[in-house]
DNA sequence: CTTTGACAAAAGTGATCGCTGTGTAAAGCT
DNA sequence: AGCTTTACACAGCGATCACTTTTGTCAAAG
C-alpha cells in the first residue's frame, strides 16, 4: 500500500532523517499549523504512529526540526568561515551567506526574527538563542585559529559582537545586503588587531 | 458634566500633549487593542470628536504616541552621553539606560523588539527604525564631539554598530544587564582609537 | 520494531447573533 | 472659530452551537 520511499533499505537513523526533512518540507509549504503528523507519516513512508514513537508529539518534532535546521546552518557559516583563504574574507563570505540564507528560509529566519512564526516559536524557548550560541561558538573558533595571541575573552567579546551584529542587520535592514556585510566586517577590522601574529 | 481638566486654561498645543499622555497610560495598562478613543477622550477632558480632529483616526494616535515616546525616550539617551565626564562613562551610562528603560517601557520595548506587538507595529513601517536611526545620529555627535579626528564615515558605522549591539542585547539578552553593558562598551573601546587628540 | 485500526479528547471551522467601538456628519454651545 | 453633543452606518469582536478534523494513546497483528 506503500510506495513511497521502500523502508526496509534504510537504516534506523536514516529514517528519522526523512522525517525531519519531510516535516521540513511541509512547514516551509503550508507553515507550522497547516503541518500535519499524518502528512509528515506518508511523505516519508511509514506510518502515523512511528513519527509519535520518535517524537513524542507534535511540538517534539517542530523542536527537532528546528534544532536539526539550526545547526545545518551553523555548518553552512563554519564551512564559509573555514574555506577563505584570508580571515575577514571569510567572515565576509560567512556574513553574506547568514544574511542571505536567512532571509530566504522560511524556518531560520522566523527563528530568528520571531515574525511570521504563528505557533512555531512557542517552543524555542528564547528566540534566538538556538542560533546565537552555537554561531557565537564558530565565530570563535574561527578568531582563535587566526589572532592565536588574543586573550580568550577579547575573543568571545568579538565573537559575540560580530554575530549579533550579523543578526541585527538581519532583524532591521537598513540599505543593501552588501553595505550591510561591509558594516560588519568595517567593524570587525576596527576592533581586531591587524592580523600579524601567525607570520612574524 | 465633564469636570476632568477645564479646558479652557490649556493652549491648543497643549491638549495635544495631554492626549498623547493619556493615550500612552492607556495603552501602556490595556494594551493598543484595548485602548479606546472614547477614553483617551475623556482621560484628557476633551470629547471624542476632538480626538479625531487632532490624529484623524486611531492610526494616527498610535503613530503620534509612538513618535513621542520614541523622541523622549532618545532624548534620555542624548543627556546620559552628554552628562558623563569621560566618553565612554556616557556610552556605559546610555547603554545602561536604554537596557533599563527600554525593558520596562512595554510602548518602547514592543516598537523595538515587535513582541506583544498586538495590531500596534502594523504601523510602524519597519519595526525599530525610528529608533534605530536617531539613535544613530546621537550616538555619531557624541563620537564626533571625543573623537574630532576620526573619519566621518567611521564614525557613522561605530555609531550605528554600537546601536545595534545595544538593541541586540535588548532583544535576546545572555547574562545580566551589567554583563551586556560590558560586551558593548567593551567592542567600543576595542574599536576606537585610544582617546586622545582632544587632549593632545 | 513497525503497522493497523480504533478511539476519546482536543482543537479547528464556519455560521449566526448581539454588542461595542470606529469613523463621519450635522446641529448646538460658548 | 473651536469644541461638544447627538445621531447613525458599519466594520469588527466575542460568544455560542453544531460539525469536522486532528491529535495523542492503546492494543493487537505482521
Amino acid at each position: 500500500m506503500s510506495d513511497v520511499t521502500p523502508f526496509s533499505e534504510r537504516a534506523r537513523t536514516t529514517m528519522r532523517g526523512e522525517l525531519l526533512e519531510a516535516a521540513a518540507d511541509l512547514i516551509a509549504a503550508r507553515g507550522f499549523r497547516g503541518l500535519r503528523m499524518a502528512d509528515v507519516a506518508t511523505r516519508a513512508g511509514v506510518s502515523r504512529q512511528t513519527v509519535y514513537n520518535e517524537f513524542g508529539n507534535k511540538e517534539g518534532l517542530a523542536q527537532a526540526v528546528a534544532l536539526h535546521r539550526a545547526a545545518e546552518f551553523i555548518d553552512g557559516v563554519d564551512s564559509r568561515l573555514s574555506a577563505a583563504s584570508e580571515p575577514f574574507e571569510g567572515m565576509r563570505s560567512a556574513i553574506d551567506y547568514t544574511l542571505d540564507h536567512a532571509a530566504k528560509d522560511r524556518l531560520i529566519s522566523s527563528m530568528l526574527t520571531g515574525e511570521d512564526a504563528e505557533d512555531l516559536l512557542p517552543f524555542l524557548t528564547t528566540r534566538g538563542q538556538p542560533v546565537l550560541i552555537p554561531a557565537t561558538e564558530v565565530v570563535s573558533r574561527h578568531v582563535r585559529r587566526n589572532w592565536p595571541r588574543l586573550p580568550p575573552e577579547q575573543v568571545s567579546l568579538f565573537a559575540e559582537a560580530t554575530v549579533r551584529l550579523t543578526l541585527s542587520h538581519l532583524l532591521m535592514p537598513s540599505g543593501d545586503r552588501d553595505h550591510a556585510v561591509d558594516a560588519v566586517v568595517g567593524v570587525a577590522r576596527a576592533a581586531l588587531p591587524p592580523l600579524d601574529p601567525t607570520k612574524e
